[in-house]
DNA sequence: GCTCATTCGCGTACGTGTACGCATGTCGTC
DNA sequence: GACGACATGCGTACACGTACGCGAATGAGC
């Protein structure tokens, strides 16, 4: 019986992503696998490749499923420094909590939909907190890439034991800056040097 | 003949660590793999696990010596923000041109003897800089997480092609915020947001 | 020199992502 | 219907990292 074949269009992109999407939200990104998601969906392993380019590419697509659910702030967006702190803050806390997302950010720009979504939308925020939208944009940079730094270190020292000898506490010192309080701190500090040109800003709207 | 062994102690943890810098140095990290070390070093492939805990073991090991000729500043140390600024940087580009370096501070805190030392410097400036150790601490935190988020961003734009359709050149937007001018920038809105402590401290220094 | 514990090189085997190509199913055109 | 173009499922095969355990080389204590 060589024709104990599938029946034809039993697995599509949609049916995989979301297949995978399911196992990634249950926390079980670690042992996400061509393999399992293949036999989960009662086809062999390399028919998935007929609806997906790679399991990076899969991975892209649940991310982008997962960040579209979680980035926007409920702060309103008239308050633009409470705005943007709380848009950095879940995206760190998605990159955290999500290593699947940890991994896509680091193996290229991010460019999904929901991600390009959330970039327009603190840009516009931005773009009336500042002057000119190249100070927007710097500013953009600036946040963005602080808070995938802090994301990353936060990420990678969670789930991580101090080798067996720690001199001096080394371990206790290194987890001292990768709090989510230090987050809020160091951001403060880069939306304090934002501030001044905020202020010119606002002096300039009322001397027009 | 199955006696075809290689002769005694002809592989050691500082032959395999060797081996595998000059790749790296040579720019063939992404081709660096356990077979084709053991076949340049004439020895079957689970030979070089006497010697090495596993692939990533290595690395760290090879990214620890090759951070430690590159992270010091030139600048004098008494000017504190050009130090600071300066090392920040070393870090950045050193980041973005070897993508070892990348995998290692993505995996976990980096701990080995250059990272260290490269902390206590920092650190050793920062105090005399700022009013307090725990003020040192913070600044530290932040500059590092901006730096190695930074680096990241960089270094996922480099060797990325966008795709295909690239509606309202986004690819361009993405890239001019993360040029290294940008990244000078944006930490000069770090470092800006850190000087008002400084300067709160040389004032309480003329005035004990 | 003998014995025994330790170190070292390696053969085998497993699970991973995925390139390649065959065979089968579906649909458009005649 | 018949036939050709294409889409789809899958079997085979490769390179990868590495767990496990065997046998050989080495060194320590007598």
């Amino acid at each position: 019986m060589p024709g104990s074949r599938v029946p034809w269009g039993t697995v599509s992109r949609e049916r995989v992503i979301q297949v995978a999407t399911k196992r990634v939200r249950a926390g079980r990104y670690e042992e996400l696998t061509i393999r399992g998601l293949a036999s989960e969906l009662g086809v062999s392993p390399m028919s998935l490749y007929r609806h997906v380019r790679s399991k990076d590419d899969l991975i892209d697509e649940v991310v982008d499923r997962l960040l579209a659910r979680c980035w926007r702030p409920r702060t309103a967006s008239d308050d633009w420094l409470a705005w943007v702190a709380e848009a950095a803050d879940r995206l760190r806390r998605f990159l955290v909590s999500q290593p699947a997302a940890l991994h896509v950010y680091l193996r290229h720009p991010v460019v999904s939909r929901a991600a390009i979504a959330r970039m327009d939308a603190m840009m516009e925020v931005l773009r009336r907190a500042l002057p000119d939208e190249d100070s927007a944009r710097r500013a953009y940079g600036a946040i963005h890439s602080y808070t995938v730094g802090f994301g990353v270190l936060q990420a990678s020292r969670a789930g991580w034991a101090p080798p067996e000898t720690d001199p001096d506490g080394l371990a206790q010192q290194l987890a001292a800056y990768t709090t989510p309080r230090q987050f809020g701190e160091g951001l403060r500090y880069l939306l304090d040097g934002l501030s001044p040109q905020a202020l010119f800003k606002a002096a300039e709207a009322r001397v027009p």
